[in-house]
DNA sequence: CAGTGGTCTAGACCACTCG
DNA sequence: GAGTGGTCTAGACCACTGG
């Protein structure tokens, strides 16, 4: 026993044991790593990850705690609509309905904090010529390069590769298929679709985007714990 | 500049500026740790941190470089039932609508590898006495402590806390309401619920519970980027 | 096989925060 | 104020993998 990560598995080991029950305080890392006969680092390490993890709590001074009731943290992957077509082993294209610029309506000023007019987007994206993903976009141009023809590259697309690693903040949520939406993916309205919402951010706090994705029926989110 | 936020924040900015273009290799840890003014472990502690969020590609021999077409990750709260409901500011309660032991369905049994009988639980749960989530789940009594009453405890809440830190697959859709769902939450067939389905399994990979969780209308599941 | 990232160590100082 | 985790350093060895 030496890795960080045996170290890991020891302390989840007690954990599921109760050797340190729910809710209590554990060893301090000095401590554990004279008793793991390792650096204190190495114990840091592995504490810190669980604590990543939401299975640990820590804090200064008051030392490290299992948490008493554990609130699991899942990693979730969000490529870009043309990875997660290929990745299905399927041909992705894309169609631009709509794009003109307007005044955002009072949903979306709420969620961007903008109020002056945008770029309005509406595309369909297709799997193997079949609709999988209808998006509604705004862009804030204002804190945008030039905007590239988007009959040639989805905005999805081109936004990950000119504005790299914003921030911001995502909301999965269920709705039935609305007018636009059931007419540009061939389904009944009401339909349950699985709908993504984002706005994201550049490094002062101003929208870049609010994007709406609606998914094909029957597409699914996954993860691991 | 000497903490590892701060060169991870130099490092974001040269990506951003295309100082180092998009899928390019950047310099070795050596090198940036003696142009930073630092040792190489805190160079190596940025670098790392920013792989695991899907902005850089890291390999021994091959060194380090951009991602090409990032994908992003973001990181989720799962959280147990009865704290979604009470950070809400809501009172949370639950009713066992069925419980018995019974053959699964070939859909559970495909994802969790599960043919004999096993305890089936549908229960829902109410915030402020108004249908919140409707849990449909499945149980293995094979890997599982004695029982408890799961109307007094939610078996939602009891598995957290008497299974610590399992692993598992989790999975988001959006399904249209069938028979059962809607005559526990009262609302139309069809109508659009955002589902959770999870299978959480214990250290050997044997399925403990498989559960799917139907969410009122209205529900968001949120995180930050 | 050799270069690069992954990790460990022993020691040190610091920041936060509980009491 | 003092105890605990957070981080940094300088050096070392190791594991993986590309050429």
């Amino acid at each position: 026993m030496s890795g960080w990560e045996d170290i890991r598995a020891e302390v989840l080991r007690r954990i599921r044991m109760r050797v340190w029950p729910l809710g209590a305080a554990i060893p301090g890392e000095e401590e554990l790593a004279v008793e793991f006969g390792c650096a204190r680092a190495t114990v840091n390490r592995a504490l810190r990850d669980l604590a990543s993890k939401g299975v640990l709590e820590r804090r200064r001074k008051a030392g490290t705690r299992v948490v008493a009731i554990p609130v699991r943290k899942a990693t979730l992957d969000i490529p870009v609509i043309r990875q997660q077509v290929e990745a299905l082993g399927r041909r992705h294209s894309h169609r631009v309905l709509v794009q003109d610029m307007r005044q955002p309506p009072g949903a979306i000023r709420d969620q961007t904090g903008l109020s002056e007019r945008l770029l309005y987007l509406e595309t369909l994206h297709l799997a193997d010529g079949r609709p999988f993903v209808f998006e509604m976009r705004w862009l804030n141009p204002a804190v945008l390069p030039p905007l590239p023809d988007f009959a040639e590259i989805s905005a999805n697309e081109w936004l990950v590769t000119s504005v790299t690693y914003a921030t911001g903040e995502i909301a999965f949520a269920a709705e039935g298929a609305g007018t636009a939406e059931a007419a540009a993916m061939g389904v009944a309205m009401g339909v349950a679709l699985f709908v993504t919402e984002r706005v994201t951010r550049d490094a002062e706090g101003v929208a870049i985007t609010h994007v709406r994705l609606a998914h094909a029926p029957g597409y699914r989110l996954r993860t691991v714990m």
